[in-house]
DNA sequence: TTCCTTCCATGATTCAGATCAGATAACTGC
DNA sequence: GCAGTTATCTGATCTGAATCATGGAAGGAA
């Protein structure tokens, strides 16, 4: 089981990436064409750090391919992750208008290639393209949901059904149906289903032992996959 | 120590709220009179509820007097407070196109004049003006960095911190400088903060009663007044 | 292969905070 | 002022999950 992936991507599927993008997805060919200029391609290794927070959120990036982790840490060293984004989703300062900072830290979880571009020039396609800014609007408001839906989890529900619900939640993004269940299609370790769930590696680690002897699961060295979703989602709700 | 407050708002008041929104601030006095044709007041008592998660976005409001609990609710019956919002601030899906769902439920925290306007109207204003879009883009950003901090808090932090620092960012919105110490000036219950820091009844008293007894704080039934706020960032923030 | 590092499982113990249970004290309506 | 209700305090007990500790297994590099 490894998870290998393209560490950048070619001129042609960047902008395959940026034409099929949801958000540019009215705009006729020649304005997205004139988009792309303004995108540079950035390519990064398994871990490596995009932004910290708390950097001037001077550039927008898109992942064209890999996954990105975004992350919240504390002062106690203990890291939150907030999400894992794939293809075609925006990450940085969405925003972003003049000094603005970046609040979270994005670090590639797999290699990764990202598009980006300057937070003036994105703002300024904003501005040209009307319709854009909501579409904009609609993404951070989906985020938004998602971080609340998240607050109540973790303040509202022990671990086990937090555990639960974030491997359906991951499996409806990232889930690849194979021969063995639904496969998570990308590394996933016990710690980082702690950082998404508010646990420990530990308390991750018994839970999944659970899961698997009771034929939810199968799982190994940084793989899950969903043998039976009933009981997963039975094990979540209740 | 009573709250009371009006329960409805002037004409005058009405139109005084909107123009001085951060967000319509800039649009010319006609512009925003025109805008203001498409608001109307509408009126809440104490514990009412505005709308619930699920029902679907028809309308957006802005707060003009009064303060609004946003929460979320577990099937448990468990609550989670977001947040709670005074005068100017925005409630509803600001992000609201077509079909979408609430995803939070409003209610009335003190008796509360709002002003409302129906989804598709306000996305016409955004189209027409363009520049509010991404003014609703930052209210939008903020929140999403607010709920992330939420997050963090919750899953990475002792009550006793949680409770000092909640104290803290409600006192930055909602202080006023009284011979006391600084007041948090509304209602405010040991439930409403364990809703808000995932924590108990039980456990928030005890908190402020230790609190109390360090000289940090002042509170009673249903108000709290800070009287040492450098204890109070000390407890925050070891 | 063999070393070495990283990830994972699982037991034993501890502890923060929830739960359960009364006892006061403050407001409300009459 | 009195009764009833709602908010708060505080103690006693219990428990979910963290912490501490150790052994094993999978992959990477030479």
């Amino acid at each position: 089981m490894v998870f290998t992936e393209p560490q950048h991507c070619s001129i042609d599927l960047r902008l395959r990436i940026l034409s099929r993008l949801p958000f540019f997805k009215d705009l006729p060919a020649k304005a997205v064409e004139e988009i792309n200029r303004h995108f540079v391609e950035m390519d990064y290794q398994r871990g490596e750090r995009i932004y910290t927070a708390g950097d001037p959120a001077e550039r927008l990036y898109v992942v064209a391919d890999g996954k990105v982790r975004l992350l919240q840490h504390a002062e106690s060293g203990k890291d939150v992750l907030l999400g894992i984004l794939g293809s075609g989703e925006f990450f940085g300062n969405l925003a972003a208008l003049g000094t603005a900072v970046h609040i979270d830290t994005a670090e590639a979880h797999t290699p990764i290639c990202a598009l980006s571009v300057r937070s003036e020039d994105f703002r300024q396609i904003l501005d040209e393209h009307t319709g854009l800014a909501l579409r904009a609007l609609e993404v951070l408001g989906e985020r938004l949901s998602a971080a609340n839906q998240r607050v109540l989890l973790i303040s509202a529900m022990p671990v086990d059904r937090r555990i639960a619900f974030m491997l359906l939640e991951i499996s409806r993004k990232f889930g690849r149906q194979e021969e063995m269940g639904l496969l998570i299609d990308m590394p996933l370790s016990r710690d980082d289903l702690a950082e998404m769930t508010g646990a420990t590696p530990e308390t991750v680690s018994r839970v999944l032992s659970q899961l698997q002897s009771g034929g939810v699961i199968t799982s190994g060295r940084q793989w899950i996959a969903i043998t039976d979703r009933q009981k997963l989602e039975a094990q979540a709700g209740a």
